[in-house]
DNA sequence: TTACATGCAAACTGTTTGCAAATAT
DNA sequence: ATATTTGCAAACAGTTTGCATGTAA
């Protein structure tokens, strides 16, 4: 049982978008956000949950993802890789992606702009620009040592 | 055997990069860089060379492809998914994602532009800035009817 | 009390690896 | 002759699914 302080606006916000505030729902929920702008995967999620003694299966994990991304709570960010990564944060803006630890970080909304987006090829139409800037951390500087999530 | 036309140009780009030019790289070569521009996945690399009657195992497929890419004759383009793309075009451009068929295609070079990319956080450098430009076919329009590849 | 959600294990996809047999130099 | 490469099958990671059990309304 993590917390009880806001269980009302998270039972609500599941609500408002169809899904029932059942108990591992409302615990990833949570853990989510509680915090604004985080990014994780399933893995971590699940490691998160544990830590906090919550029981949790991975499969309702990833169920979980799933449904609060098709519900619009969480958007996937197309880092290639083999993990899928959920990002809190469901507003237009691109990423950071350190590649010696695999974390994402979110650019400020207004720094980064694409110009000149090609008109989309005949009968398609463009769903999403994405931008994502490739880091590495320089040798004897721990990436880590930056704040993630 | 797979055309006999350069096979001495394939064999030296091979040997210039510091690999045996084998059968099985030889024909992948031979297929990946006969023409301009070329994304592929290892499944799809692996049918075309089942299509001309090459026999090669996919375990090879995949041990070429990244030893290719380590040579620098192939960039792995990261569309998130679960599937490895890679590129012809090892130079600096961006790509079309055409989400209806899992089809790239390059972003001619000098169309699109990103300004304003923030510096790299303290201790890491920037290592490469990707653009994907998603797109959807319209209704009624079939994406596959533009040229892919 | 009925429909929906969960947990488990098994299935599945894409990819990598260990090792014996085949090939390039 | 020697080192490298190949192919196979087995291992592997991440994710999804089928189904019996549990829970929310």
């Amino acid at each position: 049982m993590i917390e009880a302080s806001s269980n009302l606006d998270i039972k609500s916000k599941l609500r408002r978008v169809g899904l029932r505030p059942t108990r591992q729902r409302m615990a990833l929920a949570e853990l989510l956000f509680e915090t604004e702008d985080r990014h994780v995967t399933a893995e971590a999620l699940y490691e998160e949950a544990e830590r906090v003694s919550f029981r949790i299966s991975l499969a309702t994990i990833y169920n979980t993802l799933n449904q609060f991304t098709e519900a619009g709570l969480l958007r996937e960010v197309a880092v290639e890789g083999s993990k899928a990564y959920f990002d809190t944060n469901t507003s237009n803006h691109h990423h950071f992606f350190c590649e010696s630890d695999n974390s994402l970080m979110d650019i400020p909304d207004d720094t980064l702009e694409v110009i000149g987006i090609p008109e989309a090829p005949a009968g398609m139409s463009v769903t999403r620009v994405d931008v994502i800037v490739r880091l590495v951390d320089l040798p004897q500087e721990a990436c880590a040592r930056i704040s993630k999530d």
